[in-house]
DNA sequence: TAAAAACAAGCAAGCGCTTGGTTGTCAAAT
DNA sequence: ATTTGACAACCAAGCGCTTGCTTGTTTTTA
């Protein structure tokens, strides 16, 4: 999780100290295993000091998933900003959702998809329809623009659910210091679903 | 979750039920927020007669794991029996897959590959051996099937998991009742896959 | 009639969270 | 220049509840 990018969003530096540390527990025990004493003990305070910040343990993960979202919506903007190319967005889209899970502080990204079980219905349809907004636009997009010139192999929406689960499922396997370097996973994956 | 599978696996009908109501509970709310009360009371026991049948919690968790691995391993090996074409092997096989993701009963195979991390590193390691043995060995010998016949178009390895990934995802967005039927859906999948 | 299965009751530990008070900081008031 | 007061951050202690699991007894099954 990325400090700086919590602290321009808003929140205290104490804050996104406190969910930084969270995300990397939920990231290896998962959010219901994670309690709150461990959270405070790694931040640094006693586990009450929490409740200074926080109304509730939820709100912690709440407050992660809205900022991840947040950060990678606009990383995606920021991906295809200039490229008119639905191809060549389509291409930069997949190397940033990859870049995502797989940069150093990307454990947040993941805790993105595996503990929607953890939040209430409503902080989840807060976030959805923040990632809709943003995150997955550039998608659609870009999807759509690859399927008006007839360069898509199956229809956009499908394709975007196939190569969003291949994408997110690199977590359990690819490792960034093998032989297979990021943009070689995203050629892989871009080849798959684009004829040629 | 099969209750006759279990039963045939030498498992008692008790234990059966309990891990069929388990597995239930387990795709609904993950593992760590179902309690042994909730799986109890689904089964038509108090809480305590639990551990007549199983020495702690996770051992449910173990047992429903292990039966529908060996379960899927069995289903693989008969979808391909019979079958030389490898082509026509990867087919069955994403089938297969999907269908054990979307059955009615299809709740295990989900469990399966979202509760790793109640798994104590034992029991996980048991798990993955015997999907290892069976199961996936049918995924392998299909698809380096398809590569030496130069019409995989990812390395095997990388293939697998690139498909494992889409096939799992389906499970947050396909329904079977809706337009695209199961078949159609690994149609799609299949030629994303092969060069065609 | 003996073994298997379930009950009834509850323990010890751990959980999220609350409470009331202490500290450090900094701007306004003296 | 010093005092004051307001505030955020945190501590110390622990409450009320739930958790997985145990124990001793009773019922059911074969």
């Amino acid at each position: 999780m990325n400090r700086q990018a919590l602290e321009d969003a808003g929140i205290s530096p104490a804050k996104a100290r406190i969910v930084a540390k969270a995300v990397d527990l939920f990231y290896e025990k998962g959010f219901e295993r994670t309690t709150v004493r461990d959270i405070a003990a790694a931040t640094g305070i006693l586990s009450g000091s929490l409740f200074h910040h926080f109304k509730n343990k939820q709100e912690i993960l709440y407050t992660a998933m809205a900022m991840t979202t947040r950060g990678m919506g606009e990383r995606a903007e920021a991906a295809v900003a200039g490229i008119s190319d639905p191809v060549e967005q389509l291409k930069a889209l997949i190397i940033c959702e990859l870049s995502s899970i797989h940069r150093e502080d990307g454990h947040a990204a993941y805790v993105l998809v595996d503990e929607w079980r953890s939040l209430d219905e409503a902080s989840r349809e807060k976030v959805l329809a923040l990632r809709d907004g943003s995150y997955e636009k550039c998608w659609m997009d870009a999807l759509e623009g690859c399927a008006g010139k007839g360069l898509l192999k199956s229809p956009p929406k499908i394709a975007r659910q196939l190569i969003r689960g291949a994408l997110a499922w690199t977590r359990n396997w690819y490792r960034a210091d093998g032989d297979l370097t990021l943009a070689g996973l995203a050629d892989e994956v871009t080849k798959s679903f684009l004829k040629n």
